[in-house]
DNA sequence: CCCGAACCGTACCGTACGGTACAAACACTT
DNA sequence: AAGTGTTTGTACCGTACGGTACGGTTCGGG
């Protein structure tokens, strides 16, 4: 079942927009940040892009067409860089960790990332779930593979110590985003402690350290 | 800041529901859960619950005021029970933890919380952001006061240790959903293993213990 | 210089839905 | 029995928005 989620999605084209058309995506998601879903109209969004409606239909099909676009193009930007040169050194291997959490915390909490999760849950049931598949294949699954591998070099260099990777990486998730995630997604405003993402990454990943350091 | 959630909510109406409203209620509820926000339209609601559209007006307001109305009705539903007569025991206290999670998790994956913050979260760039509100003092505070008293009582007796009853709270939460809640509002189909909520809560509560315990 | 493709802007259509109005049915009091 | 308030069902209005059509403009290639 897990399987299911490393098969590419069908779903459909492979992202080669171009240059015009991701601006156009630039504007809807300035749009869709802005206002939310029901701000990003297609006359609205043709209006402050300066095209036509009809260019939005024949790029996109539908309007559909057009949210999913949008939401591929997005996550499409988001690459967490691979594991850089990395010295076996312990010392930097947590630091890597906790660059990771940083990262992981910086793209979650982002404006962008919010709206696209607001857009994806908000569609969630319709059309068999495209965007929440598109926004879960595209967005968390990169992810979690990104962090799996960094998990297993940790593990291989005996710097930690775990049978399944992905559980490990769920509870560094765990202990990284606590019910931030949800509370923004819901409107609340962070706390203080809660903006600063490093601080919050280094606490999660100590506890870390004390459930699956070796 | 976090001081702010304590006081009342000006908002609106305590809830006094009469009986026929709450009929009503259940059945916006059932179109909800059934078929996201698009599907609870003031004809359709009207409709199936056997009543006129004006009725609905007087009562709620408006479509807004409707929404707000279901999500504070069904947030009232959801009471976790205070701690039973709870002996000072160290096994059974952990037995209450365990219990306390797995009711959490209970809570949470329901297909009538999904709905829920599904709909909050979609509206949650509208009208100063009233449902998420509501959702969050009405339901996420209720949760976690009732976490910090447990866990209060807990370190009361030296069964385990923490300076911030409210962060030791976010790790519990984190350790017990991790990233299960924000995949099943994408629509995502939990593993098997995550359907086991009590095994989930047992483990998170081990980690936990493994964090906090003295 | 002309042709065709792509694109812009605008106007237009159909429909779904929030909200209101009203007459008939019901309920509850005096 | 009459009167008053509430609820229902239906019909209606206005509007916002998805989707389509079309004339006018730009631009690259022959």
């Amino acid at each position: 079942m897990s399987m299911s989620a490393h098969t590419i999605d069908p779903e459909f084209e492979d992202i080669a927009f171009t240059p015009r058309q991701e601006a156009v995506l630039e504007h809807a998601l300035a749009l869709l940040v802005g206002g939310g879903e029901k701000a990003l109209t297609t006359a609205g969004l043709a209006r402050t892009a300066n095209c036509s409606k009809e260019s939005l239909y024949k790029w996109f099909g539908d309007r559909d067409g057009l949210l999913a676009a949008v939401v591929a193009y997005q996550a499409n930007k988001v690459h967490f860089p691979p594991e850089s040169g990395a010295t076996a050194d312990a010392e930097t291997f947590r630091t890597h960790l906790v660059a990771f959490a940083t990262e992981l915390l910086a793209v979650l909490f982002g404006e962008t990332s919010l709206a696209l999760n607001r857009l994806s849950i908000g569609q969630s049931n319709r059309d068999d779930n495209r965007l929440g598949r598109l926004l879960l294949v595209r967005g968390k699954h990169m992810i979690s593979a990104r962090a799996r591998s960094l998990l297993e070099a940790g593990r291989h260099r005996g710097l930690i110590k775990f049978n399944d990777a992905e559980e490990a990486y769920q509870v560094l998730y765990g202990l990284a985003v606590r019910d931030v995630h949800i509370r923004l997604l819901l409107g609340d405003t962070p706390s203080e402690a809660e903006r600063d993402l490093e601080a919050q990454a280094r606490v999660a990943v100590d506890r870390f350290y004390r459930l699956f350091g070796a």
